[in-house]
DNA sequence: CATAAAAGTTAGGATATACTAAACTAAGAG
DNA sequence: CTCTTAGTTTAGTATATCCTAACTTTTATG
């Protein structure tokens, strides 16, 4: 109800189209590393077909939130960057929210986020955000982006990155795909946890984890989507 | 991210996209009183072109949600009333959140909700209904349907139907655009708070009522947007 | 390095909504 | 009971997305 504005369902500053924000977002997480995001990677991220990217590609560029390289990808411009940032803030708090404040569990929250974000004001995000006391990190240990677009990306190594006998703690690890997430919480994997490389198979084989006393075989594709940061671990506070 | 499914971005069981859901609700609060309600009286309410709005309808019958005459207007089938009043439980119980927990104001919650409305998931709504004790009106004094679609419509008089000399209590009043229930709390008129007419010009002119010891002229259109409980009105508890 | 497989793009359609302009209906005025 | 007009609907478009099929470019292989 209420008059609403010509078509575009825009609402927020940014003016931007739910889809459109999950593109920006995805290629936000893609083209880390130099690399700008490949089609087909953004495509099977959200579920659609190539094609489609491509077609949403040309829109964001219009728009002058990504730069498209034909046949090679897309990157964010800085604008774009900046978007990105917002809607990763405005997730990861929503999500944050939706556990401390409605006991939603960590690993069912992420599909809930997903769609209130498209709706939400700035201005309800920031009384979320001030009601949880500025929260600096997501439920899954992702740092939460601040109002003015900084990041803390640190560059953390996943489990597959370690070595045999290495010991460190589970700092975040990929907030989508709940069934994972139980997967691993079955585990004790969970933020804070402290797990050490027991075997590992060669050849991108499974490697074998130690935690809390317990051996449990991961395979590679699971153990590099679980961000640790490696540290004589041992009673400690903040990485 | 996380895979979608084919195209209408669903989310519900209803299935219904953002726009159909406000449709049936617009409908639902103009066709009280056996008359459908016209598609220019939908279309005013919802800010677009009478033409755009003969053809949602079309759709929603197609959808069994509502039964169209043509030239005269819709009315909501069994299934379109009950889904309109998932739809206002939806919308009064996350107003209902929205000010009891992040300090929104009962004159600019409205806008927010609407939004949010559309994302939320049924889940999340009862949650939110839980964290509040189950509210049953929301904070326009609105009564809020329960889960099963029950809705206390008690047949409410407006000030504009009271008769010089009578006092009332206000009860609810219409919970879109915050700058008319801003002018109303600045003359006190909130939920709760007696109101006595003083004067009535004649000719669907404006009538004075007092509140709280002082007069205020309020024009036709106003008052009948104002609900009340004639009562003698004197402390008492609830009505 | 020629060519096949993989990745990406274009073309042509589909759906949901909205809009304007034109045509049509219903209802009140004489 | 006809005519004007307010209210509706139809027709023709536009945008945002998505899809499939067919074509093009890149990359990888022998």
């Amino acid at each position: 109800m209420k008059k609403k504005a010509p078509v575009a369902p825009a609402m927020r500053a940014g003016a931007l189209t739910g889809q459109a924000e999950d593109y920006l977002k995805a290629i936000y997480e893609m083209e880390q590393g130099g690399e700008p995001a490949a089609t087909t990677a953004i495509a099977e991220l959200l579920g659609i077909a190539p094609a489609s990217v491509s077609g949403m590609l040309q829109r964001l560029a219009r728009l002058g939130l990504v730069q498209v390289e034909r046949y090679r990808g897309a990157r964010l411009t800085h604008i774009g960057r900046s978007a990105a940032l917002q809607l990763i803030r405005r997730h990861r708090i929503i999500e944050s929210y939706l556990v401390t404040r409605l006991g939603y569990g960590w690993d069912e929250v992420d599909e809930e986020a997903e769609r209130l974000e498209h709706g939400a004001s700035t201005d309800l995000v920031e009384r979320m955000a001030a009601a949880l006391g500025h929260p600096t990190e997501d439920p899954h240990g992702a740092p939460i982006p601040t109002s003015e677009g900084l990041v803390d990306e640190r560059r953390l190594q996943s489990i597959a990155d370690l070595a045999v006998g290495q010991t460190a703690r589970v700092v975040r690890m990929s907030d989508r795909d709940s069934e994972f997430l139980r997967y691993l919480a079955g585990m004790g994997i969970r933020p804070g946890a402290t797990v050490k490389v027991a075997e590992r198979e060669p050849f991108e084989g499974p490697v074998t984890i130690t935690v809390r006393g317990k051996k449990h075989p991961v395979g590679i594709a699971a153990a590099s989507r679980v961000y640790v940061e490696s540290a004589p671990a041992r009673r400690r506070g903040r990485g």
